[in-house]
This record gives C-alpha cells, sequence and structure tokens, in this order.
RNA sequence: GUGGCUGUAGUUCAGUUGGUUAGAGCGCAAGAUUGUGAUUCUUGAAGUCGCGGGUUCGAGUCCCGUCAGCCACCCCA
C-alpha cells in the first residue's frame, strides 16, 4: 500500500460509478429546470464567521465539524459544511433581496469533518433548492414537490416524505419552556446525551433514540398543540396542498432539525437503505436567516439532498440493470491497419456519433475483441490485410454476432460517414 | 469525539500451537488457435503480509502504538 491515499472519509468515483452519477446530476438539474429554478454556484470556501452566525453556534457543525483554516492573510476560512448560508451571503452581496421571489438551485461538494460510517463522508455532494420571498405554504409545498418530483422520477419507491413544524419566534420560546418543565425534574434520568441537550437545545431531546428516554418522552407537551395559531394554518395549509397533489407525507412530530435558522416547516426524505443514517434529503423554512445576516427580512424555504446517499439508495433498491451497447469497437490487425483506420477513427470522433474505441497495442484478435466487450461497444469494426486490399471494412455486431462486409469510400470522411448511417439503420432505427 | 470489528497480489480470501524460498479462486498477460468474443488447457507477471516499534534464536502469526476501512453511538446529506 502507497502512503499517498485519498483523505479519510473521501471518494474517488471511477466509470462506470461516474456515469450513474451524471445520469442523476442532469436528472436533477432538468427537474429543477423544470420548476423554474436557476443554477447558482459559490465558493467552495467562505469566511467562518458565515457559517457561525448562519447556522448557529451551538450547534455540531460549528462546534466540532468544520474544516477551517487559516489562510496566507491570517484569515478564518471554512471549507462549506453546508450550502444555504452562503447563498444567502452571495445574494446579500449583490443586493438581490427586496424585490420579487428569487429561486435557486446547486450541485455540488460540501464538506465535514466526521468520522467515516455507512452514508456518512468528509466530502459529500449535494443538490439543494432555496426559494426567497414567499412566506405562505405554496412556497414549501413546491420545493417539497421538487424534491419528491426527483425522488421519485428515479424509482426510489420506499423513500419517505417527513414533515413537522417547529413553530416560529411567537410559540417555540414558551414550547421550550414547557419542555424545560417537563423534563428537568426528571433530568438525572435522561440519557447522558439527553442532560445535555436539556440545556444546550431542548428541542433536540424530542428525536432522541435512548431508550431510557422514551417514557419520558411520551408524556412530553407536543410541539403540534403548542403552535401559534399562524404556524398551525400555515401547517395545515400546506398538508392540504400536499394532499391535493398527492404527495404522500408523515406528519413526524418528533422531526427537529440541526439548524438553528430552521422556523415552522422542516422536512426530511428518508430511506431505509442508508445503513445508521435514514436522511436523504432534509430541509425547511428559515424566514429569519436572512435578516440575522444582516439583509432584509425575507422568508425562505429550501433543501439539501445527499447525492452519494441517493446513489446509495439506488443501488439498494434497483436490480443491477445493464446498460446497453454502444458504440464501435475499432480492431486493427497490424500497423499498416492501425495506420489507415486512425483517420477514420478521427472522422467518426468528429462526427456526432456514438463513441469510438480502439486500442493501440497491436494485441491479438481475441483480446481486441474482450476489449470490446469491456467497453460495452455494439459494434466491432475489423481491418486487416484482406480489408485493406478490397477497401472493405468488416462489420461484426457483438451483440447479435451477424457479420457484413462494407464496400467503403475513398476518404476517411466518407468512410465514416458510410459508417455512421450504416449505425443509425441497424443500431438507431432498427425499424424504420 | 466515543465504542466494536477488520487490514496478506488488481480483487475476494486461505495461511495450523510463532519455524526455511507467503498460497488459491477470479482478474490480468502470453500461448494452444499465422483473423473472431463463451468454455477448455498450458505458461507467466504481480506481495515492503497497512505503517512503526517491541518480545523472540526466529513474527504474516504474539504485544504496544499509529494510519486506514467497515459498523454503531453522536450528528446529519
Amino acid at each position: 500500500m502507497s502512503t499517498l491515499v485519498a483523505p479519510r472519509g473521501t471518494l474517488d468515483i471511477f466509470p462506470p460509478e461516474s456515469a450513474r452519477w451524471q445520469t442523476l446530476e442532469a436528472a436533477l438539474r432538468a427537474i429543477a429546470l423544470r420548476f423554474g429554478y436557476g443554477e447558482i454556484r459559490t465558493p467552495m470556501f467562505e469566511a467562518t464567521e458565515l457559517f457561525v452566525r448562519g447556522v448557529g453556534e451551538t450547534t455540531d457543525i460549528v462546534e466540532k465539524e468544520m474544516y477551517t483554516f487559516l489562510d496566507k492573510g491570517n484569515r478564518s476560512m471554512t471549507l462549506r459544511p453546508e450550502w444555504t448560508a452562503p447563498v444567502v451571503r452571495a445574494l446579500l452581496e449583490k443586493k438581490r433581496f427586496g424585490q420579487e421571489a428569487q429561486r435557486f438551485f446547486y450541485l455540488g461538494p460540501f464538506f465535514r469533518y466526521e468520522r467515516p460510517q455507512a452514508g456518512r463522508l468528509r466530502q459529500a455532494h449535494q443538490f439543494g433548492v432555496e426559494a426567497f420571498g414567499d412566506a405562505g405554504p405554496e412556497a414549501d409545498h413546491e420545493v417539497i414537490a421538487l424534491a419528491m418530483q426527483a425522488v421519485q422520477s428515479q424509482g426510489l419507491t420506499e423513500a419517505v416524505l417527513q414533515i413537522n413544524s417547529i413553530g416560529d419566534q411567537a410559540c417555540r420560546p414558551a414550547y421550550r419552556e414547557a419542555l424545560l418543565a417537563h423534563f428537568r425534574p426528571h433530568a438525572a434520568s435522561l440519557s447522558a446525551d439527553s442532560q445535555r441537550r436539556l440545556e444546550r437545545n431542548p428541542l433536540r431531546l424530542l428525536d432522541s433514540k435512548a431508550p431510557e428516554d422514551q417514557a419520558l418522552l411520551a408524556t412530553a407537551p407536543t410541539l403540534y398543540e403548542n403552535l401559534c395559531s399562524a404556524c398551525r394554518e400555515h401547517f395545515e395549509m400546506l398538508c392540504h396542498l400536499l394532499d391535493a397533489t398527492g404527495i404522500p407525507y408523515r406528519h413526524a412530530p418528533h422531526l427537529v432539525r440541526g439548524f438553528d435558522y430552521y422556523s415552522r416547516t422542516v422536512f426530511e426524505i428518508t430511506s431505509t437503505a442508508l445503513g445508521a443514517q435514514t436522511a436523504l434529503c432534509g430541509g425547511g423554512r428559515y424566514d429569519n436567516l436572512v435578516s440575522a445576516l444582516g439583509g432584509p427580512a425575507t422568508p425562505a424555504v429550501g433543501f439539501g439532498l445527499g447525492l452519494e446517499r441517493f446513489l446509495m439508495a439506488l443501488a439498494a433498491t434497483h436490480n443491477t440493470t445493464s446498460t446497453a451497447r454502444s458504440g464501435w469497437q475499432v480492431i486493427t490487425l497490424g500497423a499498416k491497419a492501425r495506420e489507415t483506420l486512425i483517420p477514420v477513427v478521427t472522422a467518426l470522433r468528429q462526427i456526432a456519433g456514438p463513441p469510438v474505441y480502439i486500442d493501440f497495442a497491436d494485441r491479438k484478435i481475441v483480446t481486441q475483441y474482450k476489449l470490446g466487450d469491456r467497453n460495452n461497444a455494439r459494434m466491432a469494426i475489423i481491418a486487416g490485410e484482406n480489408e485493406l486490399n478490397n477497401q472493405t471494412l468488416l462489420i461484426r455486431d457483438l451483440e447479435t454476432r451477424e457479420e457484413s462486409s462494407l464496400r467503403v469510400g475513398l476518404t476517411s470522411t466518407q468512410t465514416a460517414q458510410q459508417l455512421l448511417q450504416w449505425y443509425q439503420e441497424r443500431v438507431l432505427s432498427p425499424h424504420a
């Protein structure tokens, strides 16, 4: 083993795995565009201050999971651990708040210094969406519909949408007090983790998995019955819209989320295919973030969706679908044939056609056929002494094993055109 | 950050109570077949046994440390 290895919790992605990424990314972009969201790109690192103020000082992310470094100008920088704060910062900087609603999507890596395990990495990739300027539940619904379409369009049928409301500044403080009043007298019997949560972030008690907490949890005051009427109406309207559009969901009364900036709606799309991690997608409303970062009061809602987890869930639910053979394997026998075919290969690659593979190592014919299989090529073009003498090319369909001889033109461009036409007739539209 | 399990060819793994030159399947390469993909047969290449230290006459094997992977907690995408 070399001592030069990828950093802990990072992945190298090779073909054909990278093709699955491209397919997914293309599908996600297409859906976002269809919903009227435009792509935003922001730097991969930002001033540390942005995340401390945006995500919240006492969150796990800020306390222990950030990749923070000092640059040469002694500025504290952080590789983005999430993407909402950077988007808000960019819009703030360009003074793009205060007028019409704005919608963005993003796609790329994010970084968290965590201990890797199934479904958890230090560099992972996220597709996300942010909708600014709409206070009503229609925007919540739109964003959720987008996420659900992404999930369902890829055939992830076992993914489940969970939604909840965590209230706003009007009702959450009172609820927090009620929670404290409920748990404080029994603090000693809570799990060690929950005792810490009690002081730091009492809402987090709600989703504790510790068995010793469950009895107290069952009798705890619920978020829902403590919502103010505005929050409750918002939540009920969202449920109504989801019902009306046929989007299945579960009300998860104990769902809370890790970032400080959420208010009212929070949601997750969960899958059982992710090991101990369950969230494929997580998001919610953050009506106070823009103003907290110094901008005008601007309601907003969005989500982030983990691509590694998405692909993991896909792999777990799909039977490996073999992709159709495509393109040419050019098999040359001898240096002369190779020399003759290279202009043809070049011409084939200049016209927009299927992929063209060729091996230069002068391997024997058997091996070159095997290369064709490995490349998943559909057709083999064979050129040896016979073909050179007759001005022909032998073409073998690697799927049906049919062979045909093709008399070819004088120039490589003509030959390439002939080959492409031949391919189109037989492979792309065989019944035309 | 805490805990458990695991590190031996490209890969999946075997390797006896510590005992000479570390093995196999698959894959890869060459050939059998001077131009046809599966199968078969022959041959071959490929390993600082994760890394460092210790115990020992002797360590892949035992001990310590370290790094990495996997899994769970925590947390989240």
